[in-house]
RNA sequence: GCCCUGGUAGCUCAGUUGGAUAGAGCGACCGCCUCCUAAGCGGUAGGUCACAGGUUCGACUCCUGUUCAGGGCACCA
């Protein structure tokens, strides 16, 4: 598919040429979708940029470059208004013929990029003996839509979960699994309530001094191998696998076991990376800490802020392995790109290791280091979400909680579905709307948690989405029509609904592209959107199935039909959100 | 104190490398179902884009300052 803004830069690098000679043909002539109907389909912003360079009034240079454009069977009008704008309206047999050229790409548009990359990208990393929270779940559903947006853009995509398996709080955990009387032939039977196997432990490390002393020594046991203490941190770590891979099952992300790479995955490499760091004179020694200081990096006295990748003690942090995963995704996994799905409160840790793998030498120039961060979710008040009383909201408890409500909304708005149905299409829309209230906010800011909102069928929400697919697939199931038979040449634009949806349809490459360019997933979500909203007004204004519809008329609609229900579904789909048939 | 993010309609949010009259949804008000799902559509009202300067033909967008909110700032992750 040839996308029309690069027809049209085509065409205007010949004009800018023809009328100001060959040193001004590659200046990006400013071609965008104009945001009023009223200024055409698309519009040039050239002229005005031209001005100053060439010396002359931006209308004139807007009628030169006119007067040299070949859009033949392009445009059936082109005019200049305003300051020089060049606003420019689409011929309809150009709009069909392109709905059919979509329509017969399997990937609806969606370029392979240029340059395929090796991408890693680290999201979701619960950690392990916690129940897996509110907060993760940003990071698994951001992550797993970058994840599906840059596979469809060809690229080899890596995805890396990083677990927080190893500390100094392992051995409390471990410790108290032991004062608790664990048995080994318990096994897989009943940690049952992980997060709270560490409030206890927690509390009993704050409250009771000896054990706190048998928690430290245990630490050393397990850091130093010791058989028995390992053997009861994999069991934990083994149950928390489990809890995870239920949940990552029931959300419908694509991280699995093999993607796990977890802290402790680097402790051997650990040694390696403060050698190596003080072979290349990077590594100081600051108040009995080994630590790497980094130019731009102060404290809250305006002294250099130092990087600690040793402690004091001896022991290594989180730093130390960050640096040692850093090296592994370069070296071993070969990647050019790393992406990091993180709490924006992180962001200059990654700052300060982004520039300590590059002062190292250890990441090149050409490889790119991107932080990914996102904000909070709020509750009600405005403060971080919380149960009433103060404690992080399980994230089980909160999938229930949306599959429950679900389940109510589509009751009350589609009684006659059978229970059975209803209960599985609850199933898919909850994790949808929760992903989706997630990924259509842009990410860096915080987002206020709004169950009303997030299930609501108008605005832009996912059940809003879905309602237009299944109110797509439905005209197909009352006309007893195949999808698979309609014509997918047969779209003539005779309504301005159908001008209208067919533009946006055509906008589907670029919303994609806009996402990758900014890692900002919520731009594609805005762009399904849109065009689910556009589906509707032509919904409205043009009918199918009813009497009177003549058979060319009702099979354009039918293509168009098809073609907004195909973009939706992969566009939920790379968004990592499921559709149903009937709602 | 320094640094990072944010501040757009009553509420929740969009706003592409600077472009024409700043857009949605909710809430409010007014319309539209003998008709493919009204789970929808059309319309009205609602804004000194936190504030003040600056750059520009043109600023919500870029620069500077101020202010408010959240976060980070040496051995936790």
């Amino acid at each position: 598919m040839t996308d029309l803004k690069s027809i049209f830069a085509e065409k205007f690098a010949l004009a800018i040429e023809a009328a100001y000679g060959a040193e001004h043909r590659d200046v990006d002539p400013l071609i965008n979708v104009t945001n009023n109907p009223e200024f055409g389909d698309y519009q040039a912003n050239i002229a005005m940029s031209l001005a100053k360079k060439i010396g002359d009034k931006p209308r004139n240079i807007a009628n030169a470059i006119v007067e040299n454009l070949a859009l033949d069977n392009i445009c059936a009008k082109v005019e200049i208004a305003g300051p020089g704008f060049i606003n420019l309206y689409l011929e309809n047999s150009l709009v069909n013929a392109q709905i059919q050229v979509m329509a017969e790409d399997v990937n609806l548009g969606i370029k392979p990029a240029e340059t395929p990359e090796t991408i890693v990208v680290d999201y979701s990393a619960p950690n392990v003996a916690k129940e897996m929270h509110v907060g993760h779940l940003r990071s698994t559903v951001i992550g797993d839509a970058i994840v599906r947006i840059l596979m469809a853009q060809g690229h080899k995509v890596i995805r890396q979960n990083h677990m927080g398996d190893w500390g100094t709080q392992f051995g409390m955990l471990i410790e108290y699994l032991i004062d608790s009387g664990w048995d080994e032939k318990a096994t897989h039977t009943s940690i049952g309530d992980l997060e709270l196997l560490y409030q206890q432990a927690k509390q009993k490390f704050d409250q009771d001094a000896e054990f706190a002393d048998r928690s430290r020594k245990r630490v050393v046991n397990l850091q130093g191998g010791d058989e028995y203490t390992l053997k009861l941190w994999r069991y934990l770590v083994d149950e928390s696998m489990l809890h995870f891979s239920q949940v990552y099952k029931r959300l419908g992300v694509l991280l699995e076991e093999t993607d796990n790479c977890p802290e402790s995955f680097y402790n051997p490499l650990l040694d390696k990376v403060i050698s190596d760091l003080e072979e290349i004179k990077l590594l100081e020694i600051s108040e009995g800490a080994g630590v790497i200081f980094l130019d731009g990096f102060k404290d809250r006295d305006d002294k250099p802020l130092p990087m600690i990748v040793r402690k004091s003690d001896g022991a290594y942090l989180y730093a130390t392995t960050d640096i040692a995963a850093v090296r592994y995704r370069l070296n071993e996994l070969q990647a050019g790109r790393l992406i990091y799905v993180t709490d924006a409160r992180q962001s200059q840790h990654f700052a300060m290791l982004f520039a300590a793998v590059r002062r190292a030498g250890w990441a090149a120039e050409d490889v790119k280091l991107d932080h990914m961060p996102f904000g909070t979710v709020l509750g009600p008040n405005r403060k971080p979400f919380k149960t009433r009383d103060g404690g992080t909201i399980k994230l089980v408890d909160l999938l229930d909680e949306a599959e429950l409500k679900t389940a109510s909304v589509i009751e009350k708005k589609n009684s006659e579905m059978p229970e059975k149905q209803r209960q599985e299409a609850a199933k898919v829309i909850s994790i949808a709307a929760l992903k989706y209230a997630d990924l259509s906010n842009d990410r860096i800011k915080d987002y206020v948690f709004d169950w009303d909102r997030m299930l609501a069928l108008d605005g832009n929400t996912a059940p809003y989405l879905q309602n237009a697919y299944v109110r797509i697939l439905s005209i197909f199931r009352k006309g007893d029509i195949e999808r698979q038979t309609i014509d997918k040449g047969a779209v003539i634009i005779q309504a301005s609904s159908e001008r209208t949806l067919a533009l946006k349809l055509f906008q589907y490459a670029a919303a994609v592209e806009a996402v990758t360019e900014r890692l900002e997933p919520h731009r594609l979500c805005t762009f399904l959107y849109e065009l689910a909203s556009c589906f509707h007004s032509f919904y409205e204004a043009c009918p199918i199935l009813k009497d009177g519809i003549e058979k060319d008329v009702r099979n354009s609609r039918l293509a168009l039909c098809d073609l907004s229900a195909r973009v939706i579904k992969d566009g939920l789909g790379l968004l990592g959100i499921e559709t149903v048939e009937q709602m």
